[in-house]
DNA sequence: TATATACGATACTATTGAGTTCCGGATCTA
DNA sequence: TAGATCCGGAACTCAATAGTATCGTATATA
């Protein structure tokens, strides 16, 4: 650290001999760093726990990232991978359908997953920006900007009025199960998500309240 | 701990000589434990950092807590003392007035501080129910209980229709604050809680959105 | 005034965990 | 095949902190 150091020192070393660096080891610790992350919270998590979740040695751990900040911030960051594929939206052709068709068993379950991230993110939130911007990026505003584009549409197509505050109603629902998550603690299932979709979110963009019809 | 003890363990001792006990002591502890909890988070805050804000020896701490859990649970549980006087909840005869009064320089003042300790608290709510428990009840609970108190007020005097779901609606301002602050970390101001209750709120319950008014 | 006790301050112990270093062995490249 | 480099594992250093013990002093009660 204190010696003279002639060679690159951040950028990527790219040895001429020997053994390359092994890239499948790097998705097995960031994916490590999740799961400890969603068990135990930032504090509670230890790079031991990481290394040897993912079998891995702690050098290897600190050969990649400097500190344990940086790997968090890069698990997280690394996150978003899968989901987010604007192409495969419902289209129902009502809002309501539209919203319906978004609660899936298979969503429903990787969005309890990241909600357990966010959780043991949150202590952190208030006291490192960059960590916070990544935790945004890459659990909550995929989201946001799905039920955005759902808005959006309905607006497009004459169902609902363009006066209708898009920008705050398309956070409702990560608000609202956020909410019930990390402080309620309750279990968000499809009886709520219909009950919020029904009861706030269609007739706060003016669409009158259905009777309750589970499906 | 081991030996024989033949006093009463759990019980108050009450000495029949000498120096008794500062319970002046106990809240300037209390207080001084809320303030690290809001600049540095439950696992930021050291026992040192509590008594040396409290001036107090680490000793009068453990004196009164067995333990750093047991103090901050006692410290988020006495907070809600003050507030929550239904007495002066606000009557203006019409439900966006109500919600629109409930907007105070003084009780943003407060639920801002309120929510410095919630994020603080946040890693620990899903690894310690109890403190989970004292959080909801000391901080959100009673904001919720507010509106709740609002909005059936409305119900009875006809001002909007019965079949709202007033308990989803309740959790509404709470939610969306909450969101907006640890997630977002954005400010939480009048024109936003203004746009809240015009644009999602008021709607939500089947009164025409308003065109705007500031006031 | 005498005494028991609470007080602030400080030193202490024990534990935990971040980050470093080193080892023998495995593996890729020349 | 040979050597450079990466690997998992484990031992290590160092700093921080929960909780305990002690000391001299302040203070309320008898």
């Amino acid at each position: 650290m204190t010696q003279l150091d002639l060679t690159e020192d951040t950028a990527e070393k790219t040895p001429k001999l020997g053994r390359k660096r092994d890239h499948t080891r790097d998705v097995d610790i960031l994916d490590a760093a999740l799961e400890v992350l969603a068990e135990t919270g930032y504090d509670g998590m230890t790079i031991d726990m990481v290394a040897s979740r993912a079998k891995a040695g702690k050098g290897t751990v600190y050969r990649r990232w400097a500190s344990k900040g940086e790997l968090v911030i890069e698990a997280v960051a690394c996150m978003k991978k899968g989901d987010f594929d604007l192409s495969r939206l419902p289209n129902t052709g009502t809002l309501r359908g539209d919203f319906i068709a978004m609660i899936k068993p298979r969503s429903m379950e990787e969005a309890d997953k990241k909600l357990k991230i966010m959780a043991g993110l949150a202590s952190m939130l208030s006291r490192d920006p960059e960590l916070a911007d990544a935790a945004n990026a890459a659990i909550v505003e995929p989201r946001v900007s799905m039920d955005r584009i759902l808005l959006r549409r309905a607006i497009d197509r004459g169902e609902i009025s363009a006066d209708c505050d898009i920008e705050t109603i398309s956070h409702l629902t990560a608000s609202m199960v956020a909410y019930r998550t990390l402080i309620q603690r309750k279990v968000i299932d499809r009886e709520f998500l219909v009950s919020l979709i029904d009861n706030v979110l269609l007739p706060a963009v003016g669409l009158a309240r259905a009777t309750h019809p589970l499906m």
